[in-house]
DNA sequence: CACGAGTGTGGGAACGCTTCCACCGAGCCC
DNA sequence: GGGCTCGGTGGAAGCGTTCCCACACTCGTG
């Protein structure tokens, strides 16, 4: 059986063509009745808009792009970023449409401009990136980007609710008796970064106990050169709360390689619960992170303009192992 | 200035649009001297086909898609992985396609036919897959598919020369003077780690030292307990020969934490040449895996059927940093 | 020297969609 | 009530390919 098209569609409607292609873009006028009807039979039909014919029409494009916004290009191989790519690849998927990853480069405002100016672009999905980047993002783009994280209120937002997860991650190693609990997180580039140090700020000015914060790059590496300058600078540290698993992971090997037992003498707690958190050492206590969720939701809205919502926040809860 | 398109590299070449498919494609019967002025044309006119009407005329589809054959999900965030979506990705944007990553699951079989019926690939990209994988690759698949790592003349193989770099690398601990080595190999069903384990034993049978092989998952944990078993069985062990960077830095935190100078007590070399081998505690002594290369030219073949060589092998080269 | 069997070539109809344009009625103003 | 505009609609022309078919040729063959 051939696959339905919009003709299919429209006759199912009995409206012309034109009036199914209004209905299903969402643009120019159309009445409600005619609306329901076409909707109403997209979704008996099962309807997909074939990506190409589309974009042969259009001459657009609708390729998702995941544009990486660090100074490095050392994040594109991050786990987190491989989990957004393998669910927006999914999501996009199922509309016959395929994903660019593109690293966003030492000048972004530049490969910005170049993304709006790209024809075969029909939605870019940024992550890691800084308030600069989020802020040279082209008026043209606007409509056609989705940031993974915190925004500025003029991008579309897709982002989980971090400063819960933190909140809880701090009230829980305060909880087991910590006093001395230092924060390990990211550039400060990185908004997301920002974020959690003021969730974390709010805890421990409540709990009466002292403000501790390293930052440092997110990876393993850096999260092992934060935790030793963090003992170095504060001995009585007995808690270190990272803003990711990544960053967590790294902290516990230097603290092993220390001679310091976790959690007996320090807890460490990460962020995100990635697929290895579960199989560290002392198996990471951590805060869940619902990349796939949030990268889905993303593309979706990208593909489909009909329903965007500007901005949507996805809960994070506590997964408690041994290491807190 | 719009878009060169085959009509006008038809035009430039005084051949018929038909023709001018025909050459593009490389299908069908054409004269030497038309082909010859066809591909001169595309040449001076920077012709790229337009993947939409493509796809559109055709039915097929054109996305790439990065297959990750592993029997767990994991990989889908290694950082070796995401290399090769980042460079695949690149190399399909010069033609206007796009990429997709999936997970074979469970049922590779499966998974493999669907790609196949599905029109909207235009090929694949296999990576970190099994022997058994590899075979189950449907015939009708044969012709879009790539292998990125070792294959068995059935399906084009696109690789790096890891015996060569292998080899070296023992050949470099051995020439340090270390008599005990001990090889840290990948998963079984992992036809690269096979392939490395030979290239070890040919030079440590040569050298007429002991023979000692440990598996683990590609996992810098995984690293970390076998290098822990390897001293467990082995105590006088004095280089450790790791199949991948992961692996190798897993290896080095598991040593740190338990009071072994790296390189004075151990040497440990690792493969791939990842970005944070550089940066890693002592700097990891590596051999290259040119993997942007090899996935770009996979990802060139698939997409230009013309030319598709079934076998090209790239070099690795020794970086030597500290570690050994 | 007519005959099929190749080879090389061009014409033209799809492919499924967007978009421009023309149309029709209903409401509004002067 | 004749002109507007304006929401709503359908018709039809492409968009750049592929692919099928028909048409020339040029051979070797009977």
């Amino acid at each position: 059986m051939p696959p339905t098209t919009l003709d299919d569609v429209a006759a199912a409607a009995r409206v012309s063509r034109s009036t199914a292609s209004r209905v299903v873009r969402g643009t120019g006028p159309v009445s409600d009745a005619a609306r329901r009807a076409v909707l109403a039979a997209v979704e008996e039909l099962g309807y997909v808009p074939h990506p190409g014919a589309r974009s042969l029409a259009s001459g657009r494009g609708e390729r998702v792009v995941v544009a990486v916004g660090s100074p490095s290009a050392e994040l594109l191989g991050d786990p987190y970023v491989a989990r957004v790519v393998a669910a927006a690849s999914r999501a996009a998927d199922t509309q016959g449409v395929g994903v660019a990853l593109r690293w966003l480069g030492r000048d972004p405002r530049d490969e910005l401009a170049r993304l709006a100016r790209d024809p075969g672009v029909g939605g870019v999905l940024l992550v890691d990136y800084s308030a600069e980047v989020l802020a040279s993002v082209p008026r043209e783009l606007v409509a056609r980007v989705a940031a993974i994280g915190p925004a500025d209120g003029r991008v579309p937002s897709y982002d989980v609710d971090a400063a819960a997860g933190i909140t809880a991650l701090v009230e829980h190693v305060l909880a087991d008796g910590r006093r001395d609990v230092v924060m390990l997180t990211g550039p400060g580039w990185l908004p997301g970064a920002r974020r959690a140090v003021e969730a974390y700020e709010a805890v421990v000015r409540a709990a009466g106990v002292p403000r501790r914060v390293v930052a440092a790059d997110l990876t393993s590496l850096a999260g092992a050169q934060a935790a030793r300058e963090a003992r170095r600078r504060w001995p009585g540290v007995d808690a270190l709360v990272a803003m990711s698993d990544t960053l967590a992971v790294g902290a516990m090997c230097a603290l092993a390689e220390d001679g310091v037992r976790v959690p007996d003498d320090v807890a460490v707690t990460g962020f995100d619960d990635q697929p290895f958190a579960e199989h560290s050492g002392p198996g990471l206590t951590t805060a869940t992170h619902p990349v796939e969720r949030i990268a889905a939701a993303a593309t979706a809205a990208l593909l489909d303009r009909r329903r965007r919502d500007d901005q949507r926040t996805f809960p994070s809860v506590v997964v408690r192992r041994t290491s807190a």
